[in-house]
DNA sequence: TGCCTGATTGCCT
DNA sequence: GGCAATCAGGCAA
């Protein structure tokens, strides 16, 4: 079966957009413990200079630099001691912005990833943007990974492999989660009546 | 169900 | 030194 790995075009649109399109895609991770795949169930989406909730807010560091970079490369930073959030790079080459992979529906590896969490609910597996680089076994190791090579990609929501229920899932806009500032702008989306989103 | 808290590390002010 | 794009568990209702 031919897999839909995205393309670079596909990255090359504004973050907002950006982040509603990844919506129903597949990211996959192949590691040696084995493979694990889930549908992309819930995003937000970080912007540039305008967005004090932003890494990039502030510029160009050293640890957010890969959001400077091209689009569609994995900005993952460590958050709260010990956690890791994932994102896809967004925006040209120089403009800091991402999309932030908040949650989810686990198709591949499901074991796998119970074996790594400790949980046995499906619904709790990567319903959380900690929860699912550590169901899928991602750290800082792939910081600034291509996402369409190997091992950690993502797939069309077309792909074949994962038809879905819903193939024209309705998007619900909310406000971000766990933020202190910019609190008010609608760049959460999510799938509407997805049971495998952080919360409603 | 929902609020509150502790855990634990690295970055930026 | 403060705080962060989090999470699980405890407790009240």
């Amino acid at each position: 079966m031919v897999r839909m790995v995205l393309t670079k075009d596909f990255f090359k649109k504004d973050t907002v957009n950006l982040a509603k399109s990844l919506l129903g895609c597949i990211l996959v991770n192949e590691t040696p413990e084995g493979r694990t795949a889930g549908i992309i169930v819930e995003v937000e989406s970080y912007l540039g200079k305008n967005d004090p909730a932003s890494h990039a807010f502030r510029g160009l560091t050293e640890s957010n630099r890969v959001m400077f970079g091209p689009p569609g490369r994995a900005y993952i930073y460590f958050i709260y001691g010990m956690y890791f959030c994932l994102n896809v790079s967004a925006a040209p080459d120089g403009v800091g912005e991402g999309v932030l992979l908040r949650a989810l529906e686990p198709m591949d590896g499901i074991e796998l990833m119970e074996k790594r969490t400790g949980s046995e609910n499906v619904r709790r597996l990567c319903n959380g943007p900690g929860k699912l680089t550590r169901a899928m076994g991602i750290d800082k190791g792939l910081a600034g990974h291509d996402l369409i090579t190997k091992p950690l990609y993502l797939l069309s929501a077309d792909d074949p492999k994962y038809k879905r229920q819903n193939p024209e899932p309705k998007i619900v806009a909310t406000t971000r989660v766990g933020l202190s500032r910019a609190k008010d702008s609608l760049l959460r989306f999510y799938i509407k009546d997805s049971l495998f989103v952080s919360r409603k």
